[in-house]
DNA sequence: ACCTGAACACCGTTCAAGT
DNA sequence: ACCTGAACACCGTTCAAGT
């Protein structure tokens, strides 16, 4: 687009509007490679050849440095949930591999899922674009929820509050599989993983696989068989 | 068990053996108080009257401290969820009251929680004692879970693998709410947390409330309803 | 506008030295 | 044994000054 012709770049040449994109990929590299807490600004500057308070001219602190980073892990992470409800067709199957989809993410990007979901930036950093990205992607998942309420899937009721649980659940799941916490013998991994996304569908399907539908939850459910006396 | 005479005990006069706890005990205080963050050393030691060195005597390092604090957390832990579970006579019941009363802590006890199961201390830190108290917390799940299984109440198979789902349903769900980011409007915490332990119930119960059993889970279940197309 | 270098206030940790 | 004070290497951030 630039009018004048290309020229060497000299080594010291000012960043000249792509500091702040530059800072970003920087940071994203960094925690990629040695996790958020050997994230140092001093560092960041090292790496691009840059005082290592040129960052101060574009972001107000590291707080949200870190902010711009999970915005933009955020918009890739809507992307691939959404990429695989669709891909499978929706249904129990768009369901399933949203849940997968979700958690192979988290395992792929260990340390940016932890920047995006593990409370390093407050809800009103970055004028509070981190927040609505995060929303965009939760939203990708209600929406899931209540087309397969539509279609007799799921069970009726507040989908947001459907929603959430199962986004915890499968934050969960994200949060141990990252921290090695999920790892014991003779489990494999992502066997637990397919059968934890499993365990969540049936918590929030409308009907089980004898394909009766089930009751409305209610505070003293009939028992369906008698309690064995244990003490 | 002295047999010297009480003496008035000055105001810089040394620990004596049991400085280790009274460590344990500020940092448990200010970590309650003001976060793990806010944390430090140096703070420590102001607040006893004591070198801020003088803690190495006892820890090896920071993290040895907070492996303490964690150790502490989890055995205070595994108390409260084995007398949820008892105290609400098992079955079903107990069940419920153990998830309720695993996120009441977290939400009663936010940092420390955070400290216990954020990574801030890694596995082998404190001759593994930390691992050993919070995989002691996990046997009361477990145990539970097989208990469940017995009384035909739980769906047959692995109760580790049980035990690993509900455990990550449940620490995500606390992790959310510890982080505010459960907090809907129209939508109460507590009716939250109750709801989504229900749901995690329902993932692993045998039977549902029409009183007939599940099937064994396996990779393409007939559908129960026609699925409606959209696009 | 954008970038710089020196300086400030804070960390965890080490170590020779004291009782 | 247990504790201390000085010192070291490292942070994020501020600010007057340069182009």
């Amino acid at each position: 687009v630039s009018t004048a012709a290309p020229q060497r770049k000299p080594r010291n040449a000012y960043h000249h509007g792509h500091l702040r994109q530059a800072l970003v990929d920087q940071a994203v590299q960094t925690i990629r490679a040695d996790g958020v807490e050997a994230l140092t600004l001093r560092d960041v500057g090292v790496q691009l050849r840059v005082s290592r308070t040129a960052l101060y001219r574009h972001f107000a602190d590291k707080q949200a440095l870190l902010a711009a980073v999970a915005t933009e892990g955020f918009r890739a992470f809507r992307i691939a949930l959404s990429t695989a409800w669709e891909g499978a067709g929706r249904g129990r199957a768009g369901f399933l591999a949203q849940g997968g989809t979700y958690i192979r993410f988290a395992l792929d990007n260990p340390s940016h899922y932890r920047v995006m979901f593990g409370g390093y930036v407050s809800k009103d950093d970055g004028e509070s674009e981190f927040a609505r990205e995060g929303e965009a992607a939760f939203r990708v998942l209600v929406d899931a929820l209540i087309e397969l309420q539509q279609q007799g899937l799921v069970r009726p009721g507040d989908a947001l509050q459907l929603a959430l649980f199962v986004w915890a659940s499968v934050h969960g799941t994200a949060m141990l599989a990252i921290g090695g916490q999920l790892r014991r013998r003779d489990v494999s991994l992502d066997e637990l993983v397919a059968f934890a996304v499993e365990r969540v569908w049936d918590g929030v399907a409308a009907y089980n696989e004898t394909g009766l539908p089930r009751r409305q939850a209610r505070p003293h459910a009939r028992r369906a068989v008698p309690r064995a006396r244990t003490r």
